[in-house]
DNA sequence: TTGTACGCGTTATCAC
DNA sequence: GTGATAACGCGTACAA
């Protein structure tokens, strides 16, 4: 074994040597179902037969067949298999990011699905850019997946592409990142509702002069967090205007930099409800380093808890999303989808979600 | 549209209707190299020269093709070229979890490196099980991936799959979660020194009654770790017996329960120098929920650093990994390797690491 | 019940 | 410089 210390790959040296140990061996040839025909002096078709099950094969040479199979290694090769069925048993899924938890929860919750129906699950992340979201769904469907499941970034504006795929017939599902011009099955917690909820929270808690940091324009979910917050306003009788409204975006920097800009003009409010976790925490990077004490002199509340929410300081008051049961939904959905052939019906699956109040949303004397 | 209010699955209900507007479609057929051929009037394997830029076509010729296949919309079906080359540009995945951003950067580093090389990276989890490791091994090797990188799950210890892959010339590359029974290209940081570093920090700040939170035994770090601990004890003369060392786990879980034995026995050590931050940060939990400070009581040291540990109260000091870093570098031997026949060096990279030091660790007067 | 032959979309090897 | 054709491994309609 070669020890090699390096910062960087580039200043990596590579003392090449022949490994003798290595050097007799020979790629092993996957073991085919000719293969098989040959041991077995039979026919490929008949090796075939046992393999899918069809009725028109003796139970016994079946069985004999399978032994024999298993014990030379053989497998069925998918490549072939999906060329010849023009599908491959596999589903992608593209989400924008998978450093928080949310979307990875997402994802363990599709594969329980997709696992036990013998699909395989593509797994590939945009990082929030439009273009790279686009290859990736390129890319799956030159795969020939049978179905995708989709997320969008926060970056995506054109969905012609999706619109196009919909139109051809071609199974997708979306979650939690949709947009409102597809019609296509979507997987969503009421997100309306739920800010609705948080807002009503901290007003009871008795907070008035309100902040919400939103999410990009292009989102679904933004309008409807931003709604769900002016309602609550409105059924309150809270005064509210345009700037209790400001567009922040998605990530922790998101937060800092609004939340910077707010210190410096002074325009501290008593409470903040976050388009997400993220822009809550940044924001409460900031008002920390600024010495402003949470809650007590801003309280803040945030969306789509991740595991993050019950382990800073303070604990972050979060609506949480039953992410497994919305991968798990989101997978029942494709597959049904790609059961019906010629028709079928855009569902729309609204989950429950919860609001888990923690201290930084609490009233202070 | 059709909106569905649902807790689960199986409680929703299915209106299932026919939708008109999608009552017409037809899945659309790929364009393939022979409806090219046919709208051009030349045969499919000039239309094949083109697009693999062999040297025997003319140039113009070339170019007319590229426009009118691009035009309609062809690109090569992998599974046929697959088929055909006996390899698949897929290079595959496997990762225990990737609920922590540990994971997840490492692989956003792998796909770096593959997305520009035209390769496409499946991403699988086995969610921490031997099994389901394997039989994700073996789905990805049915698929025909030219190489795979992967990090073992802590139930892992039979390693003979691996072994017989490597014995065959496949190209596998590990990280992280590696075996010292396997003779393959591995991507590291040096755990040993970097838990040597930790201990002696902790003994710089003043600590002299110290327990190290294990990992689980199949894994190489496991051991590294511990002895980085126990030398660090050595080079300056303090005391620690077998009960210095706990087997804890890897998960929050397992730092909680073996913490929360430690306070019931009342045996509350200075500091703990953890196998990763989250049995530092369950360790963390329950000593918060019984009252200690932290530092003051017991000071506290996590590995292979998280998003969380600065977010965290106390900010944990742990000792960084390279994220992107090791998956960029695993690719590129990844690459390498098979781009190699027939002879290969086996190669351990060994990266940096650094400790980031924070509260949880500090010496209180 | 089993075997033969074709085609899925490519690329490579021949001819021309 | 270009066209025909044989593979790659599999499933299946058809023949036996």
């Amino acid at each position: 074994m070669l020890i090699i210390f390096s910062e960087t790959f580039s200043e990596m040296l590579l003392y090449l040597s022949i490994n003798f140990s290595n050097n007799n061996f020979q790629l092993m040839k996957h073991i085919t179902i000719k293969d098989v025909a040959k041991e077995l002096n039979c026919s490929v078709s008949t090796i075939s037969r046992a393999f899918n099950d069809k009725y028109d094969i003796r139970k016994e040479t079946r069985d004999h067949i399978l032994e024999i199979a298993k014990k030379m290694g053989y497998s069925p090769n998918p490549l072939a298999k999906g060329l010849l069925k023009q599908c491959s048993n596999q589903i992608g899924v593209v989400v924008p990011e998978f450093t928080n938890s949310f979307f990875p929860e997402v994802i363990i919750g599709i594969q329980e699905v997709f696992i036990n129906k013998g699909y395989q699950v593509l797994i590939m992340q945009s990082g929030e850019s439009q273009q790279t979201e686009l290859e990736n769904v390129k890319t799956l469907e030159n795969n020939r997946v049978d179905g995708m499941i989709i997320s969008l970034s926060l970056e995506t504006k054109n969905v012609d592409y999706y619109k196009n795929l919909i139109s051809q017939g071609f199974p997708l599902v979306f979650f939690n990142r949709v947009s409102n011009e597809l019609e296509t099955s979507k997987v969503l917690i009421d997100d309306y509702k739920w800010a609705f909820f948080a807002t009503e929270h901290l007003i009871y808690q008795g907070y008035k002069k309100m902040l919400h940091f939103s999410g990009p324009e292009g989102l679904m979910f933004t309008q409807n967090r931003k709604n769900g917050f002016m309602d609550a306003h409105r059924k309150h009788k809270l005064p509210f205007n345009q700037s209790s409204i400001i567009e922040t975006g998605l990530m922790i920097a998101d937060g800092e930099r609004v939340m910077e800009k707010l210190i410096n003009s002074n325009n501290i409010p008593e409470a903040i409800f976050a388009v997400n976790d993220q822009t809550a925490i940044g924001a409460m990077k900031m008002l920390k380093k600024h010495g402003y004490k949470i809650p007590g002199d801003v309280a803040l509340v945030g969306f789509t808890e991740t595991k993050l929410a019950e382990l800073i300081d303070p604990p972050l008051t979060s609506v949480a999303q039953p992410t497994k049961e919305i991968g798990r939904t989101a997978a029942k959905l494709l597959l049904e989808q790609i059961g019906i052939k010629g028709i079928f019906v855009p569902q729309t699956v609204v989950l429950n979600g919860r609001l888990n109040v923690r201290e930084s949303s609490m009233k202070l004397k």
